[in-house]
DNA sequence: TGCATATATACGGATAAGCGTATATACTGC
DNA sequence: GCAGTATATACGCTTATCCGTATATATGCA
């Protein structure tokens, strides 16, 4: 893993917050993913087939769905480095988690504490 | 300091080595910059410019030369991340730093350190 | 089989990046 | 002023990036 590659797929928006979302929660499907960034499908979905070829991201297919989670294989400072942007974007990613959690008829979400949401 | 705007800015190997070289040595000169980059000069120049726009380096004039330095106002998530780098990108950064004591002809320099240059 | 949902990709076009070359600007010392 | 060194920028070009739209593929269910 090159560290200036490394850094280019984090210089995009999308991927970045995609990227830290999935540090966050371990594993989401596409769909959440496009719930939570509020960008369009084909868009999420191009920006996580570049991180899945750059090996910055793995899928699985369960059922209907894919779920990403961060590489399996990513070496420990890019993880610190995540660590390092999720204290950055703190503000961001608070509102994409509550999306997230706003997030309706998603697979296995019944309202996920969805309680303040209008 | 937006996240992604910082890792955009890294995403380029030439400006991160800069970056890279800078957090190792404090400061710089253009020239001394070129020499252990071995990438042509105004390259190296359009690539400082851009950091400098960005605010990650600061900039000043000294007679002939311009130094140039890691920005004082970067906040610490940055320098966090710039020293993870400097792990993932050791070993490049060790040849740049011969290159460094190996280059002659530079401001301050009668060949600081360079017994082993060739 | 046929339809709905989820996801991926192809296509075309706009914009941004990056580079080499040439040249401009700034400073030094004679 | 002039020559030499250091640095910055302009220009033209090529390639990469990013996006919206449309469409293809995969799965689940009736």
């Amino acid at each position: 893993m090159n560290a200036h590659r490394f850094f280019h797929c984090l210089g995009e928006p999308t991927r970045l917050y995609a990227m830290l979302l999935l540090h966050d929660r371990g594993e989401l499907c596409v769909c959440e993913l496009v719930a939570a960034l509020e960008q369009s499908q084909p868009k999420v979905s191009r920006h996580l087939a570049q991180l899945r070829h750059c090996e910055l991201l793995a899928d699985e297919r369960r059922g209907q769905w894919v779920y990403y989670r961060l590489h399996p294989g990513l070496p420990a400072w890019t993880l610190a480095v995540l660590e390092q942007a999720v204290e950055a974007e703190s503000a961001a990613l608070a509102a994409m988690r509550q999306r997230l959690g706003c997030a309706k008829g998603l697979p296995g979400s019944s309202g996920r504490g969805a309680l303040a949401c209008g």
